[in-house]
DNA sequence: CGGAAAACTGTACCCCGGGTGCAGTTTCAT
DNA sequence: ATGAAACTGCACCCGGGGTACAGTTTTCCG
């Protein structure tokens, strides 16, 4: 486990990860990456064959670091009920708090980017991406199947479609956090969500 | 009115707004754009300044069609009833109709672009896309008030952001459309959105 | 402690895309 | 027909992605 190197590479893609979730992916330079992680060039194609590689590289942490913060918050709030339906939405609420802090300290997201920047150039990164929102997606559409076994839906809704509105809701939140400078959308926008939910599974529509 | 001249750049930005939206605005070179347009690199800079000058007539010119198409589409929708919230839902049924055909025959979105790409290279970009945006959200958001002084909502929801959630699902269904090959992905969330609108506003829930 | 491998640095260079400069040519309107 | 507007052609500069490779430092291990 050779840490030295380690260190260099988590350095090099939490600089590219800054400044891509600000300029884009092709408009930040290899060299203001190298510059950010006070390494050279030489250094930087020591690690990476080409901008491309690390770009691989910046895409897996990042939904793995994602994947992390999903699962916690799961197990956060399955804790805190037994009901699957309290659960979702404890989750949600949880989820809404995380994410208008992270947009707080950290704006963007890196799948938005590369979505809408590297769809055609890059098939891996692509791939990788495309894993990453079905994995997300599918994880609220168990819980929604679930639900809806116990509490049938109020109105005959697709739990498909129900389950990708959220990963809409999200993306998109993200896009008007960014075409607006307050933070909040993204938040409200998956507790709306979960009132929308809330409506269409609870079987007491006061509470 | 010098049409000749009127003539090629539309040529250009059609080129480029095909283009762009296929690869993005920083991979999109100009000698792609020339190419495409069937002119030279001296002609593309004879009438532009430069790639961001073009790009903000681009943008000019896509938010005009799309505000067009939402002026038009909110007529027809207007012209096949009188009740304020019918209106919105068969607004919206147009609206997601059209934007499936859309995303057929010219995918993507060069607001969605622009704004997770440019945003802080060009500030007059920016504006734009962000002006365009609140044009969308207040169209919505206006309808909605009108439609919540005759029917009183079923839960208590912020009007401005059920306006939001408008652009978060149109924008955020763009992405999914973009994810994944089908595009279903649009029109579906429009129409589960508007399922949603009239879950909240309709007296009678069963129609 | 010594030495080889791994992890870098430095420099010089190529290519390509954005962009400039400007002289020459076509097209159009009067 | 003529002058302005709408282009073309060509030569060139600069900055960023990327290569090549020799030299230097750090680490690890016997």
């Amino acid at each position: 486990m050779s840490n030295r190197s380690h260190a260099t590479q988590e350095r090099i893609l939490a600089a590219a990860e800054t400044l891509i979730l600000g300029r884009g992916f092709s408009s930040t330079g290899i060299d203001e990456i190298v510059d950010a992680a006070a390494i050279t060039k030489s250094g930087f194609f020591y690690h990476y064959a080409d901008k491309n590689e690390m770009a691989r590289a910046l895409v897996k942490r990042y939904l793995e670091k994602d994947n992390q913060v999903f699962t916690d918050l799961f197990a956060r709030a399955d804790s805190l009920s037994e009901d699957p339906l309290q659960q979702l939405l404890i989750f949600l609420h949880l989820f809404a708090e995380t994410m208008t802090r992270m947009e707080m300290t950290h704006p963007g997201c890196l799948v938005v980017t590369f979505t809408y920047e590297r769809y055609q150039a890059d098939e891996q990164v692509a791939d990788m991406v495309r894993q990453g929102v079905l994995t997300w997606r599918q994880l609220i559409a168990q819980r929604l199947a679930t639900i809806a076994e116990i509490y049938p839906p109020r109105l005959e809704v697709d739990l498909e479609e129900l389950a990708d509105m959220f990963t809409t809701v999200v993306e998109g939140g993200i896009l008007l956090t960014r075409v607006f400078d307050h933070n909040k959308h993204l938040g409200r926008q998956v507790l709306l969500y979960r009132n929308f939910l809330r409506m269409i599974f609870s079987p007491d529509p006061s509470r």
